[in-house]
DNA sequence: ATTAGCTACTATGTTTTACTATGTAGCAGT
DNA sequence: ACTGCTACATAGTAAAACATAGTAGCTAAT
């Protein structure tokens, strides 16, 4: 299934968090783990804007190292702000479903 | 709590057209209703252009009213085309909370 | 009657985010 | 040499929610 784009807006950045927090790993990878797993439109581009972004507010740290396959990868990791900010991410998506949950259930009550 | 902006994009959409769907209502009375359940800081001004937008691509019908307190309340009901929409933004935010659980779980495993 | 305060809708401009599209480049196998 | 896969980068666009401001009706207190 095609998740509209504009759901995955500010979702997208908290699940590329949690992919990186679950081991080192790099763009390519990312968008491959991403297409296999229930986002099958998200492309190249998309995650590297997510990347940079990151990369920029700081919450991971970037380490490139050659590959034995095509050029060389940028791997990435969480630092503890980005670990923070990954707590954070789930902490309003829990919230955010329970109000949806609630929504939901009004209507067959 | 605070829900951030980019997270509810795309969301905030099927929310009021869920709210519409429980009863014909209004945009200052939907703002309100969100603001009581968990929604505190959306304001009237995005609830009006989603009005506007459901309105444009003619999911609801638009009734004016006079109101007993203040000016005149346009009260929205869905159409046909608006209860599809409603279901198939259901149907993609459960595929999309499915995806989000997986990803949660697959850390934990 | 005038002001203040709540109700109610409208309009403009900004920011953020994901997407499209395209380009660059390394390496493997044929 | 050429194709195909890997891998990263970036300019431009569109959509959505926001901030802010304005318009206007009605009620109640002054």
């Amino acid at each position: 299934m095609k998740i509209s784009t504009e759901m995955l807006k500010g979702v997208l950045e908290g699940i590329v968090l949690q992919i990186i927090s679950e081991g080192e790993t790099y763009g390519y990878e990312i968008t491959k783990n991403l297409n296999d797993h229930g986002f099958e439109d998200v492309v190249e581009g998309t995650v590297y804007t997510i990347l940079m972004r990151l990369e920029k507010q700081q919450l991971v740290t970037v380490e490139k190292k050659k590959s034995s396959l095509g050029p060389a990868r940028k791997f990435y990791q969480l630092n503890d702000a980005g670990q923070q900010r990954l707590t954070l991410f789930w902490k309003h998506w829990t919230f955010l479903t329970a109000q949806m949950d609630h929504l939901k259930e009004d209507h067959h009550v």
